[in-house]
DNA sequence: CCGCGCACTAGACCAATGTCTAATGCGTCG
DNA sequence: CGACGCATTAGACATTGGTCTAGTGCGCGG
């Protein structure tokens, strides 16, 4: 039955999806790896491999942004450790990703040695955080803690109509993206409301983007 | 002419304005100070004290998050040295800060002659930021740039509108809040949308919420 | 196997949003 | 002063958004 380690890893760039994935190859051998490029491939993956040892996830991919997936995920496989891989590196954004049940945290900017040791640590069943952030018993914002309670609570359809929304899409456009009818959309987007506690789609917007990180703006010195 | 320096001081908490007030006294002695604690108070202050050396400006108040104000006021007094005040004091954001054309930046964890000596600086026509902070020759996203453009193109009436808007609120909420009729901020919405080259009022959050910063969640361990 | 709950689908209907046209008032420039 | 531009106001109308009701298919427990 022991199979190898299977691993999830959902990145949009694929570069460092293969950079990855080689951290991987060298920290646990072989394994089986599932890569997802977009929200839709990740909910299948994630669907799909009920038995995956590890979730690698990038904190801004097209149409998500910041801590909604990852309450999402944590809600539908509680048991997947899942580790956040982001640019923004910033302590406070650390502790809010393990604060929302990551169980660990990879800035961009590491090395491949340090990615080899997190991803060991964490599918050795600890928690690891960069060197030199200290997870102080700090505690979420309570509308981002129920807000991420709320996303975690939708169904893949619902949760990805309400990214869409959050893109600002009109319903016309969400139906005719994923091939319903608008009718179809409307009725998703009144469960959404109901269990988002809001009254129309902007206070949805304002749910989710409570749990968005700031985004690095990192192009520096206009070239050379 | 030459009457004493009058400084506008914009921020929520009454015992923060008071001291950011006491430590005005200390630098520069006798001053008019204007206080403000919502945006309407601060729009009010902005127009009626255009001979005003100095905005101090704080980052979060309610309604206005982030640096739409400061795009917005720069826009109508580009004369006018502005200083962020904020609790949040990443490189980043004050990187932002500055870019966005504020004069100074004063980090809400700053010793009183650190605020004073920077208001000195500032007044002296320099930028001040907190020590150990690089500016480097970064740029603003591209978006945020456009929509930090757009948005202080807005009336004062629209730009409140807005931020009305932003907080989820519905057209009749925001007429009877600002005492018009609803036809009257429909109207609003509608110049709005185009200024901001966006299609509903979804994605007029979304070009808000581009120049929000991610808030401090600052509180500490859950009690002694 | 059957019924039950739930996600998903959709149409009809009502409420909110956004556009178009237009009137008023105010400051500026000729 | 008078013409003009522009912010503000508003009503009529079109579009979009959201609720209500209801049918279908699927998994789970009796």
């Amino acid at each position: 039955m022991d199979a190898r380690t299977k691993i999830i890893v959902a990145d949009d760039h694929p570069l460092f999806r293969e950079a990855l994935i080689h951290a991987i190859k060298g920290c646990v051998g072989a394994a089986d790896v599932v890569e997802a490029a977009t929200l839709e491939s990740l909910q299948d993956a994630v669907e799909d491999h009920v038995d995956a040892d590890l979730l690698l996830l990038d904190l801004h991919m097209p149409g998500v942004t910041g801590f909604s997936a990852l309450a999402y995920i944590r809600n539908r496989r509680e048991m997947l450790p899942t580790v956040i891989v982001s640019a923004n590196d910033e302590p406070a954004t650390i502790r809010r990703a393990i604060q929302h049940g990551a169980s660990g945290f990879i800035p961009k900017s590491s090395g491949m040695e340090t990615i080899e040791a997190a991803l060991g640590a964490v599918i050795a069943g600890s928690v690891w955080v960069p060197d030199g952030v200290a997870l102080e018993a700090t505690r979420l914002d309570q509308k981002e803690q129920s807000n991420a309670d709320a996303l975690a609570d939708l169904t893949p359809h619902q949760f990805r109509v309400l990214l869409m929304i959050a893109e600002g899409l009109m319903n016309k456009q969400i139906a005719y993206q994923l091939g319903v009818s608008e009718a179809t959309i409307k009725a998703h987007v009144t469960a959404i409301l109901k269990k988002l506690g809001v009254n129309n789609r902007t206070q949805a917007v304002l749910a989710v983007k409570s749990l968005d990180v700031e985004q690095k703006a990192f192009n520096g010195t206009a070239d050379g």
